[in-house]
DNA sequence: TATCATATAGCAATCGCTTGCAGTGTAGCG
DNA sequence: CGCTACACTGCAAGCGATTGCTATATGATA
C-alpha cells in the first residue's frame, strides 16, 4: 500500500526517472529544473513516499548481507548487559569486517507464552537475513526444530540442555570446568568449607558451575554440607539474599563460589553488612568478570569468559554456514580465572 | 559475482522456478522429485549459492524497514557500555513495535583519521537503511553535514558542541541541570568544601556537568579552589587518580562530585584504600545511575539519566521523519538525583 | 535560416527472485 | 483403449527503483 517512485511521478506530472533523480539528489550530472524538483519533492511529501530498499538494492547492484542476532529483551535484569554487550561487538566486529551488517532483535522473555513466541518468530523471519545468531539463556527448544526445518542457517550461543548428539552449531564456554576452577583455587587457598551460590539452574549454565563445583569439592575428598548450596538466579539481590542465608549458618563456611559476579557483588554487600571482612572472614570467587569486577572493594577473584570471543566464534561459525565453507559444528572455549583480592 | 538462482539453474538443467521452489523448501504444496530436489541441492551447493535477500524481498513483497544505529567501538572503555546497551535497547523497542528492524554499526573510534573515517561513512551508507541514530560522545561532526546533504533522516543523541542554532534533531538530557542537581544536594548535606572530577571535556555532556557544578558552588556564594578542578574521562582510572590527587590537597575537599558513576567507583577505591570511609570523610555523588551503583559500599547516590527515554525518543523522533510526521526537531530530558548512602 | 550546443525529461531495460498458470508426461480407471 | 487425474516442471509476468540512452525544447551562433 506504499506509495511508490509511480505513484509519485503521476503526482508530478512527471517520469519515475526523474523522480528517482530529485530524491537521490545529484547522483548523476543530469541537471534538473528547480521548479520540477520542487514539485517533485512536493508530490513525494504529499503522498508520504518511502523508498522500498529491496528494489533499490536490487537496483543499485549492492549487496545486502544480514546476520540477525536474537538477543533477550528482559526489563529486570540489566545487570547481565554487559555480558551480551560484549558477545554482541564480537559478533559486530567479525561480521562488519566480512562486509555483513548486524540487527539485533529483542526477543520477549518476560512473557514465553507460546503466542508471544510466535509472534516473535514470524518477526524474526521477517528480517532479511542471511543467518542468525541465537544467544544464550535462549530458552528457544521452540525456535530450533523450526529454523532446522525452514533451512535457515543459524548458531546458537550455549548449547541446549538435551542436546547431546548437538543437532546444532553452536559454540560455548565449558562452565564446568569455571565450576572446578573456582573452586579449586578456594582450595588451594586452604579452604575446607566451601559453599556456593547458584545460578539459575533450569539453564545449561547455571546447572554445568554448580556440577564444576560439586566435582572440585568430591575429587578433595570434602563433603558437601546440604546447607552450602544455596540457590541464586545470577541476579545481585540473589546473591545478597543467599549469602544472608549462608552467614547465618553456623558454622559457617570460610569461603563461597558465587556463581556470578552480579550475585558476588551482592553477596559482598551482605558480607559487609554483616561486619565481616573479605578475603579474610570469608573468601569470595565469582564468574564473568564484569566489568566492574577489578573495582569492587575487595577487587573480585572470578572466572573469566571470553565473552567477546564467543562472539566472533559465533559469526565465524555461522559465516562460513551461509557461504557453505567447511567448520566444525561447534566450540566449546576454556574460561580461566582471574585472580585479585576477594580471596 | 555472486551465483544467481539461474545459474543454479543451469548447472542443475532445471528452470529458476524449481531451483526457487526447492531452495524454499516446502513453499507452496507443488510437489518436486526427490531426484530433482537433490540436484539441485547439489547444484546450489557446488555454485556457492546465497541468496539475493533485496531481490527476494521485493519479490515476495515483503516490506523491509530498517533503522541503522551507530555506536562507538571502543576496545578500552568497556564499563560506559551500559549506557548504551540501555539506549539500544530503547530504540530497539520502540523501533521493532513499529516494524523495523534495528542495525547497529559500531564505528571505530579508536583511529579516528580521515581515512578510517571515510571508510565507515561509506559502510554506512551502504546498509540500507530508512534513517540512522547517531549516538552520543560520538563526535561526527564529519558525518552531519554529509547526512545532511545526502538528505539521509537522522538524529543525533546528544547534541554538536557549537551548533546553537541545531541544524539537526536530536535527544539529549540536561547534563547542565545534572550536574547542578549533584552540587546542590552535596551542598544541602553541608559541604562547602566540594570538589569535582570532570569528564572528558571535550564532549558536551563532559562540560555541561562541569558548568552546573560550577553554577551551584557560584550560586552558593563559595569560591572553588583552583585544585577542586581535577580532568578525567569519565573512566573509572581517571576516577582512581583524580582521587588521589584530591586525598592529597589540604584542606582536603569534604565532598566529590565525580561526573560519571564509572569515575565515583574509581574514586570510591582510592578514597577506602586511604582508610577513609564514605561518607563521614568524605561524601561521594556519580552521575549515570549504573546498574552497579546500587551495590556498591556504600549505594552510590548518583545522577540519574533515563536513558532507555533516551533511546526510545531518538527513536520516535526518526520514524516520524522517516514517515514525514510532524515532531519536534529536538527534546531534551531531565535528569534527576538518586540519593544512596555515599553522601 | 540552418546548425549546434545545452538543458531537461522520458523510455525502457535491468537487477534476482517469486509465483500463478499453463504444459507435459505417466499412471490409473472404466 | 480413451480419458481423467495427478505429479512435476517451465514460462513469463511482475516486484520498485536505477540509469544509459534517446528525444525534445530552447537559445545561441554562423
Amino acid at each position: 500500500m506504499a506509495a511508490t517512485l509511480r505513484d509519485v511521478a503521476q503526482r508530478a506530472r512527471v517520469s519515475t526517472s526523474t523522480v528517482s533523480r530529485v530524491l537521490n539528489n545529484i547522483s548523476t550530472n543530469i541537471p534538473i529544473s528547480d521548479e520540477t524538483r520542487q514539485r517533485v519533492l512536493q508530490a513525494a511529501h504529499e503522498v508520504g513516499y518511502k523508498p522500498n530498499m529491496a528494489a533499490r538494492q536490487l537496483a543499485r547492484q549492492q549487496s545486502f548481507d544480514l546476520i540477525c542476532v536474537i538477543v533477550p529483551h528482559a526489563s529486570p535484569s540489566v545487570l547481565t548487559h554487559p555480558f551480551y554487550m560484549s558477545v554482541v561487538q564480537g559478533i559486530a566486529r567479525t561480521c562488519q569486517q566480512q562486509g555483513y551488517a548486524v540487527t539485533l532483535y529483542f526477543a520477549d522473555t518476560n512473557t514465553p507464552d507460546s503466542q508471544t513466541r510466535e509472534r516473535d518468530y514470524g518477526r524474526i523471519l521477517d528480517i532479511p537475513a542471511n543467518g542468525i545468531i541465537l544467544t544464550t539463556t535462549f530458552r528457544d527448544e521452540q525456535y530450533v526444530p523450526r529454523l532446522l526445518a525452514d533451512n535457515i542457517p543459524f548458531v546458537h550461543i550455549g548449547h541446549l540442555s538435551g542436546d547431546s548428539p548437538p543437532a546444532t552449531h553452536f559454540v560455548d564456554v565449558d562452565n564446568f570446568l569455571g565450576g572446578r576452577l573456582a573452586t579449586e583455587h578456594l582450595l588451594q587457598k586452604g579452604h575446607q568449607d566451601i559453599a556456593t551460590i547458584t545460578g539459575d539452574l533450569t539453564m545449561p549454565a547455571g546447572q554445568d558451575r554448580l556440577e564444576g563445583y560439586q566435582a572440585a569439592m568430591q575429587q578433595a575428598g570434602l563433603p558437601v554440607h546440604p546447607g552450602w548450596i544455596v540457590p541464586g538466579t545470577f541476579d545481585p539481590d540473589s546473591g545478597y539474599a543467599g549469602m544472608q542465608q549462608l552467614l547465618a549458618l553456623s558454622p559457617r563456611p570460610t569461603a563461597v563460589f558465587a556463581a556470578s559476579d552480579a550475585m558476588a557483588i551482592g553477596a559482598m554487600q551482605a558480607i559487609q553488612e554483616a561486619g565481616l571482612t573479605i578475603p579474610t572472614d570469608i573468601a569470595l570467587v565469582g564468574f564473568d568478570d564484569l566489568p566492574q569486577a577489578a573495582h569492587t572493594t575487595p577487587p573480585l577473584t572470578t572466572v573469566q569468559q571470553p565473552t567477546a570471543r564467543l562472539g566472533e566464534i559465533a559469526a565465524e561459525l555461522l559465516l562460513a554456514q551461509v557461504t557453505a565453507v567447511p567448520a566444525p559444528p561447534h566450540i566449546i572455549l576454556q574460561p580461566h580465572l582471574i585472580i585479585r583480592d576477594s580471596t
